[in-house]
Order: C-alpha cells, then sequence, then structure tokens
DNA sequence: CATTATTTGTAATATTCCTACAAACTGGAT
DNA sequence: ATCCAGTTTGTAGGAATATTACAAATAATG
C-alpha cells in the first residue's frame, strides 16, 4: 500500500511557485479542504474567484485527470488524518486553528509511528519486562512524566516497579542492579548526560537496560534493547512535543504484550486491581 | 461529526436485507472498492449489470446525497482501511495485530477529540491560567502523570506551578487558596471522592477551579471551567486507556494558548529556559 | 387470477465538467 | 512608449456524467 504524498503538504509546498489564479485555487482549498471534497468545481471557482478552466488547470497540475479525480485524491488525503502541513503553531493563530494545528501533530506523530513499528524490538522488550524481577523506569523532564505513567501500568503485573526523578536516585539504584533487574530509560532526545551515565553504570552490573529514545542517540547505544521512537524534525522549538505520545504509546504497546504473554489466567488479578478503586469514586450516575 | 463508521462494512452487514439489483451493485463494490471509485455510475451499473438508476439507488439508500458523494465516502473508507473498527486487544492477537491496535485507538481517540473541540472553554481556560497568579494541577493515579507532564509545560510562562498527588497535601493547599490561585483538576472518570472532595474545598475559598475531565461528572459540576474530554465505551477493561492521550494535548493546546497570549516578546523568555538545558546533553551527531 | 405494492429500466432532463479558442495580461526588446 | 512573443485567464459551447419522472416489469397478497 504505497502511502501517496498528503495532497495538502504537495498543494501547501508548491504554493510559491504558483501563478496567480493558481495560488487563488490552491489557498481557496487549503482553507477549507473538507469543503472542497464536497462541492462542484463551479463552487470551487467562485470561492476562489477564478474561472471553472482554472481549478481544471490547477487540478492537472497535481496529476489528477480533472476535477473529481482531485476531489477523490484530497478525499482520500484528509482521511487519513493528516490535515494541516503547517506543522508549527505561530503569533497569527487564532483559537480555531491552533488546537487543530496542534491535535494534528499529534495524530500525524502516531500514525508516522504506527507505520514503521519496531515490532521485534517491541517483542523482545516485553519478554525483558514480562521476565523481570523488578523494573525501574528512568526519566527526566517531560520524560519523567512518561515513567510515572509506566510505572501506573507495569505495577499491574505482579513486578515490582519503581520511578525515579532524582538522578542521584537513579544512579544509586543502577549501581545496585543484578540480574533479574530491568532498567527502562526514557529520553526525547536520548542526549541527556546524566541518563547516559547511569545507564553505563547499569551496564557494569548483571542488570539489563532498555531504552526507548531516539534511534542512534547515546543512550540508545547503552541499551540492551532499544525501541526507537522516530523523532521528528524539531519545527516548534519552544511548544510542546509530540513525542511523548508515541512513548506513551509504546508503553501501552508493551503492557500489552505482557499482558498477553500472561496469558487469560491473568484477567482475574487485573480485575481486582481494578476493583479495588471501585469504593474510591462515586458511582456512575 | 462523529466519526463514520466503515462504509464497507455497513455495506457487507446489510447485504442480506438488499434487494435484487440492490445486492448486485453491492458485490460489485466489494469485489472491486478501489475500482468503484474511479468509476463512473454507467461503468459501475455495467459491471455489476443493472441500469444507473439502481446505482444511484442503493447510493442513496446508504446516505449519499448521490453517486459522486458516494463515491467519496467509500474513498474516505478506504483510505483509513479497516483501521477504525478493530478496537479490543483480546488474547488471539499476535506480535502483528495489537501494536497496531492500540495506535490505531490512539489515533482514533484523537481524531475523534479532534472533531468536537470544546474551544470556548479551552478559550476561557487559557485567560483563566494566562492571568493566574499561582496554578497547581492535582491528578491521582495516570492523571497524575498527566499532572506532572503538565507541569513540566506550564512553568515556562512564569507563574509558579506546583503538582502534588498526595491528597492530603492536595487537600491542605486547597484550603489555602486565595484570589488568583488556580487548581487545576485532571480525572479521567471525574468521579474520585477525593479530587472532588479537594475541589469542594476550593470553591470554599476565593480560588478558582478548572477541571480536564468527563463531560457532566461530578468533578465538571465543581468547576468554574471544565474542559470536556470524550469519554470512549471502556471496551478495554484491563489495558490501558487512551483518554490521557487526549488529555495531554488538550494541555499541550492550552499551553500552546497561554503562548499565543503572551506575545511574540515571550519567546526571548521561553528561548533561554530552552537553552538552560544543553550544557546538560550531548551535543547532536 | 386480479389487484396492489415493489422493483427495475427507459428516456428525458439537469448538472457537472472539459476543451477549444480568444482575450487579457506579462515581460522583454526596440 | 509600443510592439511582439509567451504566458495566463476567461468565455462559450459541447461532452460526459448524474438525476428525475415515469412507465414497464416483477413480485406479493387476497
Amino acid at each position: 500500500m504505497g502511502s501517496e504524498p498528503n495532497l495538502l503538504a504537495v498543494i501547501q509546498s508548491q504554493l510559491k511557485d504558483l501563478n496567480k489564479s493558481e495560488t487563488k485555487v490552491a489557498t481557496a482549498i487549503l482553507n477549507a479542504p473538507e469543503d472542497t471534497t464536497r462541492s462542484s468545481i463551479a463552487t470551487l471557482a467562485a470561492s476562489a474567484g477564478v474561472s471553472e478552466p482554472s481549478v481544471n488547470r490547477f487540478c492537472k497540475r497535481f496529476g489528477a485527470t480533472g476535477f473529481p479525480d482531485f476531489k477523490l485524491r484530497l478525499a482520500r488525503s484528509l482521511a487519513s488524518g493528516v490535515r494541516y502541513v503547517s506543522r508549527a503553531v505561530d503569533f497569527s493563530d487564532d483559537i480555531n486553528t491552533y488546537p487543530r494545528k496542534l491535535f494534528d501533530n499529534a495524530i500525524n506523530a502516531l500514525m508516522t509511528a504506527r507505520e514503521d513499528l519496531p515490532l521485534s524490538d517491541i517483542e523482545r522488550a516485553v519478554d525483558q519486562v514480562a521476565q523481570a524481577r523488578r523494573v525501574y523506569f528512568f526519566g527526566l523532564g517531560t520524560s519523567a512524566a512518561v515513567a510515572r505513567d509506566a510505572e501506573h501500568k507495569f505495577f499491574r503485573f505482579n513486578v515490582p516497579v519503581a520511578t525515579h526523578e532524582d538522578p542521584l536516585m537513579q544512579r544509586m539504584l543502577a549501581a545496585s542492579g543484578t540480574v533479574g533487574d530491568l532498567f527502562f530509560f526514557i529520553s526525547h532526545t536520548g542526549r541527556t548526560k546524566v541518563l547516559i551515565e547511569t545507564a553505563d553504570i547499569v551496564r557494569q552490573t548483571d542488570a539489563t537496560v532498555i531504552a526507548l529514545t531516539a534511534a542512534g542517540s547515546p543512550l540508545a547505544e547503552k541499551a540492551h534493547c532499544c525501541i526507537n521512537v522516530k523523532v521528528e524534525e524539531d519545527t516548534e522549538q519552544y511548544l510542546p512535543m509530540t513525542s511523548r505520545l508515541v512513548q506513551l504509546t509504546i508503553l501501552d504497546v508493551l503492557a500489552a504484550g505482557v499482558t498477553l504473554r500472561r496469558g487469560e489466567g491473568f484477567t482475574p488479578h487485573l480485575a481486582r486491581i481494578k476493583d479495588s478503586v471501585k469504593d474510591t469514586r462515586y458511582p456512575q450516575g
């Protein structure tokens, strides 16, 4: 299934090479892609302020045989979920644009990751976690929150789990690792020095290192098993990253994998855990 | 605008309730769905062995306004694949299926949320955060990790931010709230008693309560401003939830909103924060 | 087996789209 | 400025496509 390039992306990227009326058509489409798929060539021509043949020529320029074919391609692109191209939020955005952009980015990141899941690494990681005698999740900054989330998930497997944000604590625990201990490092960049040093310390013991981080990073090198998260271009410097969503989802995958490994006989245990919090909640109305 | 069900699945399921010519059309489409999106009504009518109006009636029967609209819907369905049907992981899944399913669910949740963003609530929340003198993020369990993530994001705005997982600490801080204090509650269910009680305590002060939780839940009631997160059916009891991904993304949106509110003059401040961690990392290869 | 309801096709109409061509621009060169 | 190629754009007519109205055929019911 050759994933065709996103049509909106193509249009966006060629925007400056278009002539006057083509530009009008392009912006009209980019402004209301959904509507475009529903409208006739006449409607689009009107809303772009050009003639129908101009729209037709525009469509052909982008590889379609004509307007209906173009609409179809556009519909496909939109359905695949990748809506906006200009990914970065900028200061001209208003409430109607920036929330969408951020959701689009998030969806985009997950879809990209989905297309290229490192299944064999995941399988190995599941093995390791399922066999571990004890698991530590270490992350710093934003990744500390991811580690915390992982802790809340993996304790269910009857394995002692711990998370620590304190680098000194991490180091000391790392040094105390033995066979059966699993140190799970989470890092967006894979370049954080203290974390890498800690991983190094683990490697001097008989414990195992798993890394959920960027491929080819120094941290990835230290790991017995590394689950690569594609690090997208850092288009937006100051606003949040999407990689942690991918990390969280991969951790979900690992948790699911361990559950499956445990087998159906394990579900009562999970049910008991779930029931334990029931009384802390008001019942569903 | 609910995520439309897969068109092919719908046709398949109604296959036995169709009359003779409709069945012919249906099978023709099911046999070559891709081709159908490219063909004219005459072509499809021919390949199904029926008349054009029969095809047209078929299309209308399935909710389309006509044949072109039907093709569009079909194209959308095909583009998104069978991906939006499969939800729950079960014990017969293997490494080739369950990771995909989980990613699909995550993407699905975000796409659903994107279609129905509570923009006015978001805007109000941004206002509140932007004006706050102090912000607390409170959550328990998985939501504690979300709160932690929020803390890592919002401290950048020069507002004192704190997170606490300890309910007692949360209560005491709640009681000490004054004008300008913002208590941000995060909860998947919105039914956790201690959290609701804490929100109650805040409401007895002059501080503000924002809730990121399920619409109509007890916690939502307590809030000055509630950002609703659609709680999907809890199809999978023991495996992870997707709602926290939506929560995280909404928090990203809020952070972006506050950044935009601060204006462009604020970017040097963000840049300084970013630069501050530079030396903790190994430089990019 | 007649009568009614449903299904299906024919033919005319309406819509949508595309092509050929001419008019209007554009950017040099005189 | 003014002309001339080249490009861009719109107009108008015609071709393709889709829809509607209605009639024929089929199936269902008493």
